[in-house]
DNA sequence: ATAAGCTCTTTGATGAGTCAAAGAGATTAT
DNA sequence: ATAATCTCTTTGACTCATCAAAGAGCTTAT
């Protein structure tokens, strides 16, 4: 069984690895795992050992069958405990990240199974992100619209929120713009960098930054299941 | 925060310890952790220079002030933790105590004071075994009467199962000896070591040391909340 | 095309947790 | 009282995950 150090490099690589270029510069992890590139160097070489991922010197890694399928059953765990967390314990939206963050290390299948089910299944968690299964392992499916560059003055609907600090889902909730939610971009201001747009009765501005974070998809599309809903 | 390592040596060193003899052997934890001799004594000589515990060179250990504390931080979890799988998510009575075991290093405050509401501040776990709160801190409360030492030809209640292990959970719960159950012991043969029982209207024998770990207490004192009842 | 600058790898060191094997203290037996 | 035994401690070594600092390989600028 991989430590959940390793875990944790193998969600990393899977979460910034693309079906165009499945190669990951060591150098994004380093920054992303806060270590030293040495120390992301160290590690690949022994993952690779392990046979789970590919290492090319100064190239970037790459993850094996094995690596992928550990690192979305990583993954899994998170997402699914997330909305446990949410949905049966009511905890705060924001504080679930952190918390989901230690306990997808710690438990086991057999709980995994459990929550799943009293859950029904859920294919997305409260931050709009997709739970990988065995049926539908896919990821990184994003890349649609997002309130950076959605068409204006059309009503869109959340899809999900793609920064998981407690600060940026503050705000995402004081100001509505919560998965499900319906909202119109009145106008982009491209030298202020401000985004200026509609939801909820009221007007929020956010930054263009900020605004790429929240992807959005067609009110007629089918709709992510709600983030809150009644067990059982 | 010490790391889940020192929070399973805490843990042994506490339930080892009994306000009579509160100094605990180096021998019975290398044992009890399975680790060699050696380690105990490095490890506790470090969790000594962290004020955890005080150590008397081949004599013992015995817990500070903040040790006891966040050993029964620990065991808190441990325990609600198990009683939250079994009555939440419906798990194996014999399972739970594993998954306990890794869950009780990665549970934040925060998750547990939900799980503790959510069961209703239960304060014992399915086992038997109180959960230590702020306004209960006790514990090895026990040195009661067992099946091993009961009187004869009378009716007890069970009330707590001092072994985890799988096999002898599923042994308890084939023959129905789980805490709240009624129990009488019809015979002890010194000789042969064997205890015969009668329990559910059906006869069941066990060895005594087996016998020793069912605890009971007399069928007109307060029963423990029972290990399964309606969250809410 | 040569230097400058990035990025990645190597090397040596550290702390936590562990073992095996050897040594020291205490207890028990003769 | 001396030896035998048991328990605990010491010592040297190892793995995992990490850092700092030095070095190597590409890429870009001039």
């Amino acid at each position: 069984m991989p430590t959940s150090t390793v875990e944790n490099y193998l969600k990393a690589i899977l979460v910034r690895s693309t079906d165009a270029d499945p190669v990951v510069a060591t150098g994004s992890l380093a920054e992303a795992l806060g270590v030293t590139p040495g120390t992301i160097t160290t590690m690949v070489k022994s993952m690779a050992a392990h046979g789970l991922l590919e290492h090319q010197p100064r190239e970037g890694v790459r993850l094996t069958q094995e690596g992928r399928a550990h690192a979305l059953a990583v993954v899994r765990k998170h997402r699914l405990v997330e909305t446990f967390l949410v949905q049966v314990l009511k905890m705060d939206w924001k504080e679930v990240h952190e918390e989901a963050e230690a306990l997808e290390h710690a438990i086991s299948e057999r709980v995994l199974v459990r929550i799943d089910a009293l859950l029904g299944h859920p294919d997305s968690d409260p931050h709009g992100d997709p739970i990988p299964s065995v049926k539908s392992p896919m990821l990184n499916r994003s890349g649609g619209a997002s309130l950076a560059n959605c068409e204006l003055q059309k009503p869109w609907r959340v899809d999900r929120i793609l920064d998981q600090s407690p600060s940026f889902l503050g705000f995402i909730q004081k100001t509505g713009l919560m998965p499900g939610s319906i909202v119109k971009v009145k106008e982009r201001d491209a030298a202020s960098g401000v985004v200026r747009c509609e939801v909820r009765g009221g007007e929020t501005m956010l930054g263009t930054p900020e605004a790429s974070k929240i992807e959005v998809a067609d009110v007629a599309s089918r709709p992510r299941p709600p983030a809150v809903s009644p067990r059982r």
